[in-house]
DNA sequence: GTGGCAGCGTGACGGCCATCACAGCCAGGA
DNA sequence: TCCTGGCTGTGATGGCCGTCACGCTGCCAC
């Protein structure tokens, strides 16, 4: 069965899967560590699909068809003007429901969920997962939980776009953010960042040029160095002057 | 009994009042209509206090000790940066249940609640409502639903500042933003912006200044008339114009 | 009245950065 | 092998707007 009331049909072919309900990640994540009882209804509402490197799960304004859990793969949350211009607000990770406001609220999804690595989801229609939210509170708490660190990713993400008088600033800010996820290993900071320029710049709110400058600037202070698609963080504090200048 | 562990002390005198979930505006809110058993659950965890203009309810970066449902009165929801500016990301209104993301995580406010009116407000205990919304998993459901709109208006302001190249276009969009909530009557919107042009400049980004002038071009150009602290949208269109461009 | 203060209006200046333009560079495919 | 397309690097230019500075109004307290 194809996800949804709406399947995503899609010009890609998407390929069904098994289950992905036995994949890694999903141990630590939200409806996990759950009584055999709903865990079981779960996984009756749950579908599998897997997805190509950009593949659209849903579109800004779409009213919501329901929930995307990914499995493994990482996608790109944005939102974009009628002009073109686009803000990356969130890439998530492995073992994070995508919709999730949407589909409670009812209201049109916000963003656009972009597939940026082959990806498999499970999907739960929104009928569905109300109901399965109604017949077992418990789960709905974990959902208030989730929605609630998404939203505190967002206020951080206001604060670096918002708060900074300079690009460089909330270049500095970004990057601070991504290490704090990430060991320490003797006072540098490695970290992998499979974004282009051009989408940092839509993530913090600048143009690709500023982003390559600014990369470039950090290089020459000796703050950073950058192999491929590792970058190493080689002063820490000279970072946080940057964000407090 | 001064609502949380930490009660609010505070310089300000802090009058009790008897109850306030008589008030109005509480029917159409996320607590109404329970059934009578968790609504009666809900009443016996539930004080109230009143807050002068300019009282804090919490603080960026406390622990969170529970939360507080306004009544009447309106909050300012904000963030700051070490260098003392500040990003105002939302007023809330009478009805509205602050401090909800934090105390549902556990991790610290992730925004700072000041009264801008004098308020009367229900705190709950975090302990409390945590005990309560794992007995009641219906209204564990309407929290999600709270948060799923919270973080939908969060998104929304996220647009107006990241979206944007000219202040123009983001003080356009946050007069549109505002009047979409209010009626239009022929062809015209009149809302009341109870805001200095330094809160305004502090909720899109700007400088106060700009807000000034950007006020005053607007005038100029027939877009809107300014009464007092209403404004009135005369030219609609020509504002989305302005977002468009 | 009068001082003080918060908020608004307005000019001048300068820096930051978006934009345009173009040049290398690398990977992958024909 | 060369081509093509996406990504990165870099210069030149110009405009927006942040900042400083100052004056104005209205309001409240004394």
């Amino acid at each position: 069965m194809l996800p949804g009331n709406e399947p995503v049909r899609a010009p890609y072919g998407i390929e069904i899967i098994e289950s992905c309900l036995s994949c890694p990640y999903r141990e630590d994540r939200m409806f996990c560590n759950l009584p055999p009882a709903p865990a079981q209804a779960l996984a009756a509402i749950t579908s599998a699909a897997a997805y190509p490197k950009g593949a659209t799960l849903f579109v800004e304004g779409q009213s919501p068809r329901g929930v995307f859990i990914l499995c493994n793969g990482r996608a790109k949350l944005s939102t974009s003007s009628a002009d073109g211009r686009s803000l990356i607000l969130r890439i998530s990770e492995p073992g994070e429901v995508l919709g999730l406001p949407a589909t409670v609220t009812g209201k049109p999804y916000e963003l656009t969920a972009d597939v940026i690595e082959p990806t498999q989801a499970n999907f739960i229609s929104r009928e569905d997962f109300l109901r399965f939210l109604r017949e077992h509170g418990e789960a709905a708490l974990r959902v208030a939980q989730q929605l609630g660190e998404t939203y505190h990713s967002a206020v951080a993400e206001m604060r670096t776009i918002g708060l900074s008088h300079s690009a460089g600033e909330k270049l500095a800010r970004f990057l601070l953010d991504l290490s704090a996820d990430h060991d320490e290993g003797k006072g540098e900071v490695r970290l992998t960042l499979t974004l282009t320029h051009e989408e940092i710049g839509q993530m913090i709110g600048t143009s690709r040029e500023t982003v390559t400058r600014l990369f470039a600037a950090f290089k020459k202070g000796q703050l950073l160095q950058v192999k491929g698609s590792t970058v190493i963080i080689k002063n820490k504090a000279g970072l946080e002057g940057v964000v407090g200048a």
